[in-house]
DNA sequence: GCGGATCAG
DNA sequence: ATGGCTGATCCGC
């Protein structure tokens, strides 16, 4: 749907006079293929032509940017974003939530406005010269171009939706949404025709289509079904990276070669069923999906059920065929004939495009983009940026006012872009132009940076009740991190007030804990003097939260870094298993007590805090050793008045009572570590000449992506009794932790064990040795010939497979690259 | 290292 | 009345 032509005309008055000029800069710089860049891309992006503003109904146009109805979403194409986001206007309007929009939206317009600053301010000089350093990064980029692999995205459709549309038959021709009344998980594409999307508070999403159903999550069965995918794409390339729980990256590279060779006999067959009631196939669960012997099968034909329209149908055989957009129709098949849920999926030569190719036929469907360079950059030319990962709502109109809205706008303007924009920011949105991205699933790190725990309540003001929320808080995060045996050494309060505005403390101690009481005294000291920052006035919340990151395994700490607290000591003391999952609720001892109590390891430990400050005071009438002295409630609790087992009960009641369902808040939210490794240290050494605060965020997961392992026990855990079950990760952590052998993309050699900065240094070392500075000449002098950006990128597209190509090292390699050349200048 | 902001799922 | 939660990254200090 391109029939969005004014979709960026934002009028403003303060940045409307400045566009004028912007269009004027960008006009006369456009000269990158050699012909000026023709109007129509710059109008129809900069707007301000072919408008007419007198169909002022309240167009969505003119709605604040981020109160709009964000479309970017499958099955939401075409609808009348003008009526929907008025819809959801008068829904917000006077809301605290939209007060804090519209701030935040004014942050958002000096940003503009800085960016028009700095563009304005450009001169033809420099704009050639960043041109120049931004073709000698594509040269280099385009030497890593390997289009060998065949990565594929699959996604499920409608994830939670269709898991509750399978089982409850009544929700499958009505529109319908997970979550509650406050926030939707996500919706059926029934409801998505009503402009209902993952994200939306229901009460809106109400407003929008009266006849919305909205059922609760139910994770323990989302959980479920993606263990029964997994399987699957486990056949097809056991290294998959798992994103979340409904999708995954895999790398069919291995499996096509095998399956190439593979006879009609040694090929899946499986049965199933056409019916009149869909164009599409209905695969069918039955028992014996796979069989090699064909006469077997058509011996006995079996009657299967279809299971829309109840139907008997006479099961048929089906097998797939060899190539890749086969293979993937069979996993989808088989996904579909186990799950009875459909995915979609997209095929292409890295993740970057596989991602946006999934996206391109869902709901079940899929799309392969060649594994060519002009196919890809063909795709990518027209390709809007707001599809690719990592552009999100706020980049995508930092960009459009650069009159970039597709991936050809990207190469086009990369002086530009390599003016305003970081380093990093830069290379990833060339990448992005130039068809780029990750072709190795396995280089993506998969451990975990942080983890935390947040919760929104209602108001809550009084300095008990945020001390105690805190501590609920704290303990909840104690178990996580206990149970995945983690430790870390920097904690984080995070806090929301009642208008919604968000402020984060962070305080980094001295040793690694992961201890109830170690977090707590740092949390509550955090909160302590945000309060007092506030007084005379209260410190009125909405959420709080707590996080614990510079995390490090628990193993590797306990020697030196961990303080040997009461945790540590009684835990082998009293747990004989316990070196394993200390979070589950177990059978302790308390040595002042001599109580047994059945609870979990952090909540033994409370006890036993509780006996001995007991003890303290009845020994000693002062019970002072926490630093807020003045709070008697936080310690209250702490006490032994037996708060035992269930912490999280307590939790939940406190959270039910606050108005919103236990469901609502029991999310599947526990997200995997994502992102791979960035060898690029800070690269910011030259300051670009403006470059408004922030550059634009796009890259910022650019590749985030992760091994599956830890899955979400976590909120489950916290609701669904019974669920205790310890489920083994098939991936031991530390696969990968080895120091990797980098390749000096330099001097082509083999760099072993060495570290980041000694990395750094070696390179620099070639660097300066030269060998880089005559490919710089030589590619600078290249570009200078404007001529053929386009035949060029197709003629370097050689296979070059052998390169070394691990795509962190190149980033780090253009980093260094730039910054020689800053150097230089 | 900290705090704000952006992004994804 | 009701506007989530978890985790990651980037930038400018
Ligand atoms: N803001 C969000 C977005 C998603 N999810 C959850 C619910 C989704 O079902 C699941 C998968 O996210 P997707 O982005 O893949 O969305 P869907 O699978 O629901 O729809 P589709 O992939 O068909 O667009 O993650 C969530 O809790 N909150
Ligand atoms: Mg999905």
């Amino acid at each position: 749907m391109e029939a969005m032509s004014d979709k960026d005309q934002f009028q403003n008055e303060d940045y409307s006079s400045s566009d004028e000029e912007q269009w004027e800069a960008a006009h006369t710089n456009i000269f990158i293929e050699g012909k000026t860049c023709n109007k129509s891309i710059i109008s129809s992006s900069s707007g301000g032509q072919g408008l007419m503003p007198e169909k002022h109904g309240q167009k969505d146009s003119t709605i604040m940017n981020r109160m709009r109805l964000d479309d970017n979403k499958a099955g939401m194409q075409g609808l009348d974003r003008d009526r929907i986001s008025q819809v959801i206007l008068e829904a917000s309007k006077g809301s605290r939530f939209y007060e804090n929009e519209q701030r935040k939206e004014v942050q958002m317009q000096q940003r503009l406005s800085h960016q028009q600053d700095a563009l304005s301010k450009l001169t033809p000089t420099d704009i050639q010269e960043a041109e120049r350093e931004a073709f000698s990064l594509v040269e280099v980029l385009q030497a890593t171009r390997d289009l060998n692999r065949t990565i594929v995205h699959i996604d499920m459709d409608a994830f939670y939706a269709s898991v509750e549309m399978r089982d409850n038959t009544d929700l499958r021709s009505v529109p319908m949404a997970v979550g509650g009344m406050s926030m939707l998980s996500t919706s059926n594409y029934l409801a998505r025709r009503y402009g209902v999307r993952a994200g939306m508070p229901g009460f809106i999403a109400k407003k929008l289509c009266p006849e919305l159903v909205i059922v609760n999550t139910h994770f323990e069965k989302y959980r479920e079904v993606a263990a029964q995918v997994r399987e699957i794409f486990n056949e097809y390339d056991p290294g998959f990276c798992g994103m979340g729980l409904d999708e995954a990256y895999l790398d069919l590279t291995d499996h096509l070669e095998n399956r190439r060779l593979l006879t009609d006999k040694e090929k899946l067959t499986f049965v199933h069923a056409i019916c009149e009631c869909s164009t599409e196939t209905c695969p069918q669960d039955v028992a014996d999906k796979s069989r090699h012997d064909s006469a077997d099968r058509l011996a006995a034909p079996k009657q299967l059920q279809c299971e829309r329209c109840l139907k008997y149908k006479e099961e048929a055989p089906i097998t797939f065929g060899v190539s890749d957009e086969e293979a993937v129709k069979e996993m989808r098949f088989r996904i579909e004939q186990r799950t009875q849920l459909t995915a979609s999926a997209g095929i292409a030569p890295n993740t970057m495009l596989a991602k946006v190719c999934s996206d391109q036929n869902k709901p079940n469907g899929q799309y392969k983009l060649t594994a060519d360079v002009d196919s890809v950059m063909e795709f990518v030319h027209s390709l809007p940026i707001r599809k690719v990962s990592g552009i999100g709502k706020v980049s995508e109109r930092m960009l459009a006012d650069l009159g970039v809205t597709t991936g050809s706008h990207l190469i086009e303007k990369c002086g530009v872009l390599r003016l305003l924009h970081s380093q990093i920011s830069f290379e990833h949105l060339m990448r992005v132009g130039m068809g780029l991205g990750s072709t190795r699933l396995d280089s993506w790190g998969s451990e975990r940076k942080s983890m935390s725990v947040e919760r929104t309540f209602r108001e809550i003001h009084k300095p008990d009740d945020l001390y105690s929320k805190c501590e609920e808080l704290t303990i909840a995060l104690a178990d996580d991190l206990q149970e995945a045996r983690l430790v870390g050494k920097t904690i984080t309060v995070k806090l929301k007030t009642v208008n919604f505005k968000v402020t984060t403390r962070a305080r980094s101690i001295a040793s690694y804990t992961n201890s109830y009481r170690e977090i707590e005294a740092v949390a509550k000291d955090i909160l302590k003097s945000e309060i007092h920052s506030m007084r005379p006035d209260p410190l009125r919340l909405r959420l709080m939260g707590v996080r614990m990151s510079s995390l490090c395994d628990e193993s590797q700490v306990t020697a030196q870094g961990k303080q040997q607290t009461l945790t540590s000591l009684f835990a082998k003391t009293h747990s004989s298993a316990s070196q394993t999952r200390t979070a589950q609720v177990s059978t302790y001892t308390c040595p002042v007590c001599s109580s047994t109590l059945m609870l979990t390891l952090s909540g033994f430990n409370r006890h036993i805090d509780g006996c001995l400050q007991q003890k303290e005071v009845l020994a000693s009438e002062r019970g002072v050793t926490v630093d807020h002295s003045e709070d008697f409630s936080c310690m209250e609790s702490t006490t032994c008045a037996t708060r035992d087992a269930d912490s999280s009960l307590q939790s939940s009641a406190a959270y039910s009572a606050s108005g919103m369902s236990f469901e609502e808040s029991d999310r599947e939210n526990k997200t995997l570590p994502k992102k791979g490794t960035r060898l690029l240290e800070k690269s910011n050494s030259h300051t670009q000449p403006v470059k408004s605060s922030h550059a634009i965020g796009e890259e910022q997961q650019g590749n985030r992506l992760c091994k599956y392992e830890s899955q979400g026990e976590k909120q489950s855990r916290n609701f669904e009794k019974g669920s205790f079950t310890s489920t083994p990760k098939e991936r031991p952590l530390s696969d990968s932790a080895a120091p990797p052998v980098i390749m000096c993309p330099v001097c082509n050699k083999p760099q072993e064990g060495l570290s980041m900065a000694s990395m750094n240094k070696h390179i620099d070392e070639c660097l300066n040795t030269s060998t880089i500075k005559d490919l710089l000449c030589s590619t600078t002098s290249d570009s200078k010939k404007p001529e053929r950006k386009k035949p060029r990128l197709s003629l370097a597209g050689r296979k070059q497979k052998a390169i070394a190509n691990e795509p962190s090292v190149l980033q780090f390699f253009g980093g260094k690259l730039q910054q020689k050349n800053n150097n230089a200048n």
